[in-house]
DNA sequence: ATGTCACAGTCCCTGTGA
């Protein structure tokens, strides 16, 4: 099973390469986020030829996440069930795996009230995490808006007292953890940056000044299933790209 | 920090968010 996550940013403006990249790697689950659309305006229609059932969260001109499957889509959750007004978070089911499409607050900055509700939805998501079913595999990608480690930082300095890499921030992600689950990618590259996103200005991705914030974690088993995990870098080059790449997982079930 | 991009409004520019 490969699973993907991409932050697209807007799948309206994004389509183009969004369907070329589904046809040439073929993963059986996509985990999107930041749709930026309306219900009526996702392509599901499109999404169906290329052989993909989809569940979309929408809200508009911000945010929204989705599912897209080829192995199967049922029991679909949208949100926390609490009254956040933004489409963050859509959960389901698809081939026996438990999985949950995650777009996290960009908190702004330390100082900003967005901040602190960026820390009150990463509690929210661990809160839901604690609670699952533990029979099921679970993955849980997306956009989360944190640098979990130095390493995951082209220059730490360069970020010090900004959001994205802040204690409380990473405490959080900690916490994701400790429900019993595993960051993908840092499990099977202990050593290797693995950026997955870079600014659209300053030459960002030229220079390598990326930041590893779009996070794939699974549980303990699927980990050690798990036979592959990568960052398609080729996805952020040509034209009109997202600022993110898509990070995969494979897994042999 | 900022060499960009996407969105909405009422447009061929500005404000906002990332």
């Amino acid at each position: 099973m490969k699973v993907a996550t991409w932050n697209v940013n807007s799948l309206t403006a994004r389509w183009p390469r969004v369907e070329a990249w589904l046809v040439e790697n073929s993963p059986d689950v996509v985990l999107i986020q930041e749709t930026k659309q309306t219900e009526a305006k996702f392509p599901f229609f499109e999404l169906d030829k290329l052989g993909y059932e989809a569940a979309h969260y929408g809200q508009g001109q911000w945010n929204g996440v989705a599912i897209l499957s080829q192995v199967g889509l049922s029991d679909v959750t949208r949100g926390f069930g609490d009254d956040d007004p933004e489409a963050r978070v859509i959960g389901a089911r698809c081939g026996g795996v438990q999985v949950y499409s995650c777009y996290v607050p960009n908190g702004r900055a330390l100082d900003n009230p967005h901040y602190q509700y960026k820390l009150r939805w990463l509690q929210s998501l661990a809160d839901l995490l604690a609670r699952r079913d533990r029979s099921i595999h679970v993955v849980v990608g997306g956009d989360f808006n944190v640098a979990p480690q130095d390493i995951d930082v082209y220059d730490p300095s360069v970020l010090e007292g900004l959001t994205h890499v802040s204690e409380p921030e990473r405490k959080a992600l900690r916490s994701i953890e400790a429900t019993g689950l595993v960051d993908l990618t840092r499990r099977l590259h202990p050593d290797e940056p693995c950026f997955s996103w870079w600014d659209y200005r300053n030459g960002s991705f030229r220079r390598g000044w990326g930041l590893r914030i779009d996070l794939l974690f699974v549980d303990e088993a699927l980990a050690e299933a798990a036979t592959a995990s990568y960052v398609d870098r080729d996805a952020r080059k040509g034209e009109k790209p997202s600022d993110h790449a898509p990070v995969v997982g494979e897994f042999s079930l």
